[in-house]
Parts: structure tokens; sequence; C-alpha cells
DNA sequence: CATGAATGAGACTTCATTCAT
DNA sequence: CATGAATGAAGTCTCATTCAT
């Protein structure tokens, strides 16, 4: 008697969503380049084979790892311009929220970053890692120039601001990942650092 | 005619130095694993075997590479320490020109962290490429300890405080060389941004 | 209620019918090699798994189809000496009905002519197919000796006219199969052009 | 001190011209599609590799093969025409030469007829392959219908007879290649039987 | 009886590296 | 010193076949 089709496509999803958390891992320590399927497949255990009933190819793998992504960053902007409080309350709400994310999985904002900068990725992901980094760019950008306004943020070019608390953000991440034991730190960051860039 | 030996030693340590040179812009654009030998020799208009005859392999360059930015990177953090005035001015100082340095040439510091990080990387550029990170690291660190001494520092764990300096650093240099148009930047940014974080 | 073992067995009998039927259409598409058991089940609307529970391997179907054209054709070339009449109109006969065989069914020789073609196939399915090809040609062979002696046939090398005829016929199925539009015709050939070759 | 550039370039053709003889024989065993570039290294005495750095892949190959025998195909139809005498014996004439010619070389004719019927083949061959047999088809119906108009041919559907004279050299020509000792000939097929066929 | 998820062997393809010239 | 044809070891991907349900 076969499976029934709920039973199978509850199987079929789980095991997609392994295959996809397995690969953040492994993406994560060699980029997309240097993975091989084979590492994938090691890492969860499972056939090589298996791994192409569910995807055609590397990249479409990759793909799927940004793309579930993208859905979180997209409505923690939003949810960002929507807190109460002033615009500079507004922006640290932003920096704790996204600071916490990212201390807790470091491996999603780090295979963003590979989407963007890696010359062998495929143009769509490309255009996918930009839409999503370009996101949270323009929203510090306009949460600092309302601060700018209300004058609760110094003055100064805000493009040259959001560089910075953005280049922080992105640095701390990229070092929390990867030299932890060398950035004599421990525990996540205090956003309060970042603020005082730009705090008036 | 046979070329003199002086002659033939001059024409190798130009071609030596030009693939190096021709090798970081590849590198740069797709890391180690996604690098072919065959890129390489396209860049320099060369053929793959002439590499071969200065190299023994891929990584041998790599690593040619990071050990000479190295050099530089060592003198930095040495001079710095030799500055005239206060620890703050010091580490200005060095904030300054190390932000001037990465800003002409961005692909040297990504080719450090992707030595750093890359799990496919032989272990001895691991070693390097730490060595070298460790060594700005810890004078960052000393000389925010100095200033926490003479009260031109905020009073936090010095780590935390280092930690975050330098985030901003590489953060910096990882969107100059991707997205500076996503930036919203023009020019270098200004130093006095990051001192904001720790004066006290 | 279980049902009961006739029931059970009809239904198997039906399901490897069905399953040669819709191979037969599938392998002459592609040959064997390039036919995947995908293919099949998917032409049949049905599991891979089901087709394995009817017969061991690819090779297995293919070899069944072959086995059961085969007894048609044994029919046919019996039948053939069998009739009444002069060699040349049993000859005429053969062509006769055989044209209007393959007419109907062009993919069964092509099969065949597959079988003993493809170096891949397994030896067991060569011998299978050249016994079958061989069997009509000594049947027109001495059909054609025969004709000669009642001076019905032209005095020629008898194994030349055999191929010249037969020739026609093999001809005559692939381009019916493959490239009927192209071959300007319009139903089934006139046997009576191919008896011009060998009429006295 | 590298090869001459014209030493490269005929080293380079030969061995073209060498994987293309090698694999005329390779695929006419096996087909397209049971052929693997392994079978093709290992009768050309080479490797893998090798044959990647001529074609891209077995299709290439592939074609190259057919688009090299359409020239010749082209040739002989136009020749055909231009032959001095009757329909008839412009006719006799080209399948004379056409026969000798693939008498000798019995895998040309097979590789094309491949490439028509294999649903497997990329449509770009297909369209190759049909221009080259249609050529052929056209050649021998322009014929057919002249030399009814001179009387030297008999009154029948001209599609029909087309139809007839080439699947006797189709048929001649598999099965010339596949099973000579069944056919009972030696030698060259007699055209003169074919002509028996249209002659008035 | 029937299904489709899973496996594993083997094919295709790429590329670092060698070597004759 | 310099070239590029050639190799061979991986890696990517496909598909016949198995097996739990």
């Amino acid at each position: 008697m076969p499976r029934s089709d709920e039973e199978n496509s509850r199987i079929r999803e789980l095991r997609r969503t392994s295959i996809l958390d397995i690969s953040v891992a492994v993406f994560a320590k060699k980029g997309l380049g240097a993975t091989r399927i084979a590492d994938i497949a090691e890492a969860g255990d499972m056939s090589q084979g298996l791994i192409y009933r569910y995807f055609n190819n590397k990249e479409e793998i990759y793909q799927a790892i940004i793309e579930r992504i993208q859905s979180g960053t997209d409505q923690l902007a939003q949810q960002a311009l929507q807190q109460a409080g002033t615009p500079l309350e507004k922006l640290r709400w932003l920096l704790e929220v996204y600071t916490a994310y990212v201390w807790q999985r470091p491996h999603f904002a780090l295979l963003v970053e590979q989407a963007l900068i890696n010359e062998a990725m495929p143009e769509e992901m490309h255009a996918i890692a930009f839409k999503q980094v370009d996101m949270i760019v323009n929203t510090v950008h306009q949460l600092i120039i309302e601060g700018q306004k209300s004058h609760e943020i110094i003055e100064h070019d805000p493009g040259e601001l959001t560089a910075m608390v953005l280049a922080c953000l992105s640095g701390l991440n990229a070092g929390a990942t990867y030299i932890p034991q060398m950035l004599k730190i421990s525990g996540q960051p205090d956003v309060e650092l970042i603020v005082r860039i730009i705090k008036a």
C-alpha cells in the first residue's frame, strides 16, 4: 500500500528543509565554489543523488537559502519603521534586533554577503542579495535623515553615516563568525557603541 | 647570443611581480577556490605553463600575495606605536593610514580576510593571515587600554571596543569594494566617525 | 476482502501487456540506451517501482517485446511457404502481408533492427533478433531460387536479389516511420514495384 | 622555445580530424546515446579530457560529423543534375555513385539516419540531417518526373517511385553495414536492379 | 498490487598540472 | 624563457534499481 500523499509531501518538505539547514553551515564554511555536493551529502548523512531530487544544482540550493533569509530581512526593516518612538529609537531598535539575529545565526548574513560579492554567482543571485541589502541600507539611511531633522543625530553626510553604521554591523558579523577568540570579546556586542557614531 | 644572467633574473623578477599583481585582482573577484589558473593566465595574457615556472601551484601564488601584504601591515602597526602623541592620537593615525591604504587597494584586505575565513585554505595560509590580523588587533587593543588609562577613551571593555573599531574598518572595506554605489558614499570615509565610538 | 487469485493474475497479465505496449513506442523513439525507465513509467502513467514488479530490468522488457514479435514473424514465413501457387505468387503474398503488417506497426521492425544493430545490446538479444531476420531472409532466398527454376524470376545471383528485395522492405519501413512527409507518399506502398526488381 | 603557430594549428587540425574519424565508427556502432566519451577516448587512445579541448560535448562531435558528410551529399546531388544524358541516365549515375560511396563508408549514411530518427537528438541536428536527406529525395524525385516525361520511366505516382528507390538505397546500406554475412551477398550491389523498379 | 523516496554506480565535464617543443 | 597540447584526478549530475510503507 503506498504512502498517503500527505505523508509523502510531509517527508519531502522535511527533507527539503533539512537539506537547506545543512547547506547553510557548509556554504558558510567554504563558500559556494569550494563546497562540493559531496560535502553537503556527507554533512547530512544522505546520498548525493538524493539532493538532486530536491534541487537541480548547487546554485539552486544557495538561492533557496538566500530567499528564505530574505523574507526575514524584509520584515525586520518594515517593523523598524513601524516602531513607536523617535527616529533614533527606531534605529536603535533595528540595530538591536539585527545584531541579536545575526549573533545567533551568524551564517545567514555571510551567505548574503557572499552572494553579493562573489563574481562566480549567477546574476539572479546577485540581484536577490542586492535587493536584500538595499532594503536595510535604505531603511537605515531614511532613519538617519529623520534623526537629523529631529536633531537626535549629528549633522554629517547621511550617506557616510549610513555606510559607517552598516560597516560596523557587517564587520562585527564577519568577525564574530570567524575569529571570535581573536577579537577578545565574549557575548553579543553593545549596540550603544555603534549609536555613539551618530548620536548628536 | 644568450641573455646575461642578470638580465634573466631581472626578467624573472618582473614576471613574478606581474603574476602576483594580476592574481590579486582575480582572487579578489572569485576567491581562491573558484579562480582557475586559466583565469590568471588570461588576465595576464600569458600561457598557463608560464605560471608554473614561477609558482608550484595556485596556493603558492595566494600565499605569496598574503606574505607581501603582511610586511606592509607589520610596518604599519609598528609605526603607529612609534608615533608621537597620546595613545588616542596614535590610534587615530593608525586608523587614518590604514583606511587610506585600504581605500586605495581594497583587494588586499579582502584576500587576507578570505585566507582567514575560508576553510578550504591550507592550514599554513590560515596561520599567516591570522598572525597578520592578530598584529593589528593587538596594536589597537593595546592603544585602547593605554588611552583608557589616560582618560582619552571611554571606560568600557577594551576587547569590545577593539572589536567594534576593527569591525568598522573591515566592514568599510568590504562595502567599499563591492557595493560602493549602494552605500551612498563618495570618497574615503571620515575616520573621526570611528573615533567617536571610543572617545571619552 | 482479498482479491481472488485469478483476479490477481488477470490484473498482472493486463499490466504486463500494457507495459510492453507502452515500451514499444518509447524504445522506438529513443532506442534502448537512451530510454530511461522513468520515460516508460511516465508514458504509462505509473510508478517506476511498478515496472520492476513485472520485469527485472530494462533489457528484459526489450527482450520480451522482441520475442513477442518473433512468433508473428515465424508464422508469417511458414504461411508464405504453404500458400498455394507458384513461387513468385508465394513471394508476392509474403511481401504483401509483411508490408501491410509493417505499415500498421512500424515500430516493431525497427526494434528488431535496433536489436540487431546496436552493439550495446546484450548478446542474447542479438541472437534472438538475428534468428528472426534470418528466417525471413532464408524464406525469401528459397522462394527466389525456386522462382528462378520456374523461370518466373530473372537469372541473377539469388543472394543479391534477396538482399535487394529485403532492403526495399526495411528501407520502406524506416522511411515510413520517420519521414513520411518527406517521402511524398500517402498510403501503403505498392508491392508490385518491388516485384519488378525480380520478375522475369 | 614554443612551437610555431602553424605547427600548433596543424596539430590541432590533425587531432580534430582524428577525433571525428574515430567517433564515426563508435557512434555508428552504438548510437549517440549509448556512446560514452570514454569509448571515443579509448578508441582513439587519448584522454577524455583532450576531447573536451576540441568539442564541448558529445553532441557537438556528432554534429561536426553530420556537417562534414553534408557537403559531400550536396555536391553529389548537384553533380547528378549536371550529368550529360537523359534523366534516367542521370539517375543511374546518381545511384551508382551514391551506392559506391555508401558501400565504402557505410557508417556515414547511418549516422545521418540516426540524426534523423533519434528523438534524443537536439533539434538542430534533426534540421541538418533533414536538409541533407531532403536534398537527395528532391533530386531523385525531380529526375523521376523528368524521366516520366521522356517516357524512360514508368507511369506511376512519382512520390511512390522515389520512396521505393530511396528505400532500396537506405535498406541496402543498413543491411550491408550490420548483416553482410546474413545477406548472402558479396561485393557492391548491382544498381541496375534498382533501376528495374522504375524503368519503363 | 502499487508508490515514490532513497541509494550508488557510472557517465559527463572541468581544471590543475605536466611536458615536448 | 615561453607555449599550449595533453593528462588524470576530481567534481557534477543522471538514472537503474531497491525498499519501506
